[in-house]
DNA sequence: CAGCATCTAAGAATTATTCTTGCCTACTCT
DNA sequence: AGAGTAGGCAAGAATAATTCTTAGATGCTG
């Protein structure tokens, strides 16, 4: 799965890819770099954090991991199984994914210049959610 | 003007602040810090770069400014004069600022959870506008 | 399975930003 | 207007995140 996936996109696949892949793909929070360099570890003692890097950003241009930045603070990966925006629950303190409404597209809801072509949506939302 | 902006979120009003502040205005490009110090700097020889740094978090904090944060570059500021979203025109190279189409919310075109109250959307598109 | 393009590890380097410290200034109260 | 004080400023060190460099290793194609 994680092979294929790589494939498809025209991208070598290594034993690092895949085992980082595989965290990504094990992970529902999220993570940052750092954290999946800890995670991956675990698999393979050996991986250094630069090699972390070097496959995160080789599969975000693929297309097959999404590369986030919230706010300041370091980027966070997530699987890229289909578009979505990100709501920050400051209530509980944790992501989660939304989406636009069910055949709702950018162009539909944002006041664009005539013509535009979106290409990619990165939306964050700030809330509260009860518990 | 620039000072009853300052006044008014109960932040005191310095030299360096409304040179800053000042720079931010006469701009409509969404400068990264290290670009509003050379601004700044044209009227405010003695600066320095964390002078700058200190009052873009002061006004940011205060909802004078709002302090963006695209891909994984450095953050941008811009005058926060009503809540909007940025467009990065790939085809030239630019930022343009969007908004909701009249009368939407955020919660009218998002799938969020029952009760979800959003108290921010920061929102980045990509795409391309034909010249 | 040989050759080559590409990947990896390790640490140095870079970039953006924040912190620390001692001095200075704006605002409040007379 | 003048003195006291909370808070701001400059300078550079420190930190955090990420990228670069280089030599050696590895996956993929024919």
């Amino acid at each position: 799965m994680a092979t294929s996936l790589v494939r498809k996109a025209g991208v070598r696949m290594t034993q690092q890819r895949r085992a980082v892949l595989e965290t990504i793909l094990a992970s529902h929070d999220h993570p940052t770099a750092a954290i999946i360099y800890e995670r991956t570890k675990a698999h393979m003692p050996g991986i250094s954090l630069a090699t972390v890097y070097n496959c995160l950003e080789t599969m975000a241009e693929a297309g097959i991991i999404n590369h986030l930045n919230f706010d300041n603070g370091p980027s966070r990966f997530c699987p890229n199984l289909e578009p979505h925006v990100h709501l920050l629950d400051d209530t509980n303190n944790r992501v989660l994914d939304v989406q636009l409404k069910e055949g709702l597209r950018p162009e539909d809801v944002f006041d664009l210049p005539e013509g535009t072509c979106v290409t990619r949506m990165d939306a964050c939302l700030h809330g509260n959610i009860p518990v």
